[in-house]
DNA sequence: CCTCAATAGGTGCATATGCACTCTGATCTA
DNA sequence: TAGATCAGAGTGCATATGCACCTATTGAGG
């Protein structure tokens, strides 16, 4: 086999082996079909979520629920705006005058409500293609993977 | 139980199971472990797949490699720009004069012979958090998801 | 009280992602 | 061969992501 031939079967190995590539095109995927199947409810499959969050926790703060979801402070200021603006989040001043409390709205309430359904559909389609134990398995270990990796900031 | 702790509970039980959740936050953080590492290659752990792909497939479409790396075609265009912008991807008209034919260049070469050592000391943290075996399997079970999701437009 | 470090949060910038639409060039058909 | 159609690719728009940096408020020492 000549040089260029060994890069070239090298190249494919690492892109196959690769958790990040591998990881990110299995979100890209998901993430369609999640979107797909939530467009009645007029939310997206990364805006879940947050509203699942706010569901469960009641008012938070944004570093609160930032640290729940794994996601960075500044991503989730950002990923608000649009629930914000679209009346399923409110938002206003702590008792910290620095904190800004978050909280759903009866109408993301509401959304919430609709979207669990349809959000059923294609969660027990994903869960179908690998079997309920596999998936069990599959989300064990991207949990074990998230604890093991070390979060850049704070 | 009160109907409020209910939607609460069920709130955190969906986030818990949820495909897209999952693996987008798995995604996150393994992303970010993988830009840091790349950094004296000055690539990110999404530019990696696009160079890996040029590397073993040598001159191809937008359209190809898209298909191949199982990424929207116009999200491919854009993400070649700042690669092309720092010249390790070239971007030349093919035969046919609607096709543009994308090719590592001389530096991309160089880059990604810089970035393989980065790269398998990211990799090998991750395959050692889940041991090699059930990374294997977790690679295996990505690989069906993505297999058994349709995608929406070609 | 005043200063200053710590803390909560937002903004600028760059990249990633994909849908709807458009443009251009190739191909098919009458 | 003219017109219809198809195929490859780019753009406009909206959202997602996170680092570096900034502002405002709180609380701790002096």
């Amino acid at each position: 086999m000549t040089m260029a031939k060994r890069a070239e079967q090298q190249a494919w190995e690492i892109a196959d082996a690769c958790a990040c590539f591998n990881l990110r095109k299995a979100s890209r995927v998901v993430t369609r079909l999640y979107d797909e199947a939530l467009q009645p409810a007029g939310i997206l499959g990364t805006q879940l979520p947050l509203l699942f969050g706010l569901r469960a926790l009641g008012p938070v703060t944004v570093q609160v629920l930032a640290e729940m979801l794994v996601i960075d402070r500044t991503t989730l200021t950002r990923n608000l705006g649009p629930l914000e603006r679209d009346g399923l989040v409110c938002v206003e001043p702590g008792e910290d005058r620095r904190e800004r409390v978050l909280a759903l709205t009866a109408k993301g309430r509401r959304t919430l409500e609709r979207a669990v359904p349809l959000w059923k559909k294609a969660q027990s389609r994903i869960v179908r293609a690998l079997g309920r134990d596999r998936y069990a398995r599959l989300v064990k270990d991207l949990g074990e993977l998230v604890e093991s990796t070390p979060v850049a900031r704070q």
